[in-house]
DNA sequence: CCGGGAGAACGACAGATGTAATACTACAAG
DNA sequence: CTTGTAGTATTACATCTGTCGTTCTCCCGG
């Protein structure tokens, strides 16, 4: 619990993209990823080649020469990543309250019926576990 | 239920910042906001201005002329900009499925047992309530 | 040994954001 | 009418992001 500083490492929708295809495959060069991403969005391969640098820059992937390819590899787990990306909403939009998030998901629109069930039968295993 | 374009109101933690103020007073001057924001973040007040008149640009805020003063007043409500934020993470972490999300938040380390009590009553809560 | 091609390196540019200095305007006090 | 001043408008600049085009390099096939 030692309280070190929070600094949350967010990722837009694009840069997630990326980080997924590294995550799925553990690592990849560089034209990999961009044939990954090839359908559904258009980008040149210097465009996937310059993110992953500026990735690389912010620490959260590595490179390795393989002939003349580079291999990129994550080097965050998605866990942690989503756990800050979490941690940064809850924070800025509940202060932090867990629970206010959950009441929200709860009484918003999108949640369904079976989802709640759902929902309710994870919370009764989770209070097993802790107890357990 | 009409599915329209999905295009989030996604707010950075300074623009959340303000908007709070807005929300919070139901309008405010220029002054107002900055000096609300004063404690903690010491912004110029020109600094305010040129976010509030970029937050208007964007269509969340509109503004009025009061003497020679611009009372400023959200268009959009928290709770609006709270589910799009919160749907724009379940969309971009978890495919759109909320209950990944609940998942998540409930084996993270951040959850207490004491909010796992307040969220299993929740739960039932809402369950009753919608077979009510 | 040479030219072509596959990549990587570098530089560019636009739009958003954080941050503010400076310029302008119009009202209130004298 | 003059001027100080509160308050807005304009301009500026750095950084981050999305998106390449261009250039450089180095290896493979002739």
């Amino acid at each position: 619990m030692t309280a070190e500083q929070h600094t949350y490492q967010d990722l837009t929708e694009l840069q997630l993209a990326l980080m997924e295809v590294l995550w799925e495959k553990g690592e990849a060069t560089v034209a990999e990823v961009h044939e990954a991403l090839l359908e559904g969005r258009g980008l040149a391969m210097t465009t996937v080649a310059t993110l992953l640098s500026r990735l690389e820059k912010r620490g959260i992937v590595v490179h390795r020469s393989e002939g003349r390819q580079y291999v990129y590899e994550p080097l965050v787990s998605r866990d942690v990543v989503c756990d800050s990306m979490v941690s940064a909403l809850t924070d800025r939009l509940f202060s932090g309250d867990v629970t206010a998030l959950m009441s929200h998901l709860l009484t918003a629109s999108a949640i369904s019926p079976g989802d709640l069930a759902r929902v309710r039968r994870m919370i009764e295993q989770s209070t097993e576990t802790r107890h357990g």
